[in-house]
DNA sequence: CGATTCATGAGAACGATTCTCACGCTTGGT
DNA sequence: ACCAAGCGTGAGAATCGTTCTCATGAATCG
């Protein structure tokens, strides 16, 4: 075995499902306080890390550095216009982007090309 | 006044010329020390800030959340491959990705779009 | 039912970055 | 050049997100 189902990850897990916007680890721990499925900090850690390597929620960075992470709609590769100030997330699809990612990394004779793109704005809402 | 001449800061603007790729703030003042032109870590973390507002040096994170800091060649809006072992970087021009930011942004009633777009892979010197 | 072994949690540890604050040096005006 | 004014500096403390430690708890398999 490798994956055993816990009273946590049953509760992380349904927090995440219950959230529409990228949420900080810390953010989702005191989500599970509030919900009185009390959860420890490391294991919200763990537990969101180990979601992320099996691509089960997607993770981003925003501008102080921190770790957000969200259960998208679509399991397939894809990436995130998100709201800079309330976080609304719009998830996009980019054939054009990555095959310009894919072509630029050739030509440069690069191997493996990962690509970080992500897009952040302010929505109508947050605009007044 | 708001920028003053000083020591520090021509030397880590001089150490950051002297770097092809782009290094993190412990290791331009690793470089400093080694040079014997010792400055202090924070002086070098605030000076290197500076320079980010300025656009004078380029910033990025890497997979592990540490900012690292270069002099790029081109001064206009540009992204960067960069080799997730040596760090070599090319300095690239999106004009696709950037028509292709602005239009999904504005699609979807985004203002103020911003994006972060950062190509890794292996370069052919790392790869044997 | 038990044994095995992964998961958990509290707190310590970490690591990058920022803050504090007294002292020093650059600068603009004279 | 000389000085006053105030930004810049540095050592170490403080932050803060995240990871690690390790003893204890609980899924899972036979």
């Amino acid at each position: 075995m490798t994956t055993r189902m816990t009273r946590q990850r049953a509760a992380v897990a349904e927090a995440l499902d219950q959230q529409d916007e990228f949420r900080s680890a810390q953010q989702l721990h005191e989500v599970l306080r509030a919900r009185g499925d009390s959860v420890g900090l490391a294991t919200v850690y763990r537990t969101l890390q180990t979601f992320a390597d099996a691509q089960e929620v997607d993770q981003l960075r925003n501008a102080d550095g921190e770790v957000l992470y969200r259960r998208c709609e679509r399991v397939e590769h894809h990436h995130h216009l998100v709201c800079r100030s309330c976080r609304r997330t719009v998830e996009i699809d980019g054939p054009t982007v990555e095959a310009w990612a894919a072509k630029v990394g050739a030509a440069h004779d690069f191997t493996d090309i990962d690509h970080t793109i992500e897009l952040w704005g302010t929505c109508a809402d947050c605009r007044g």
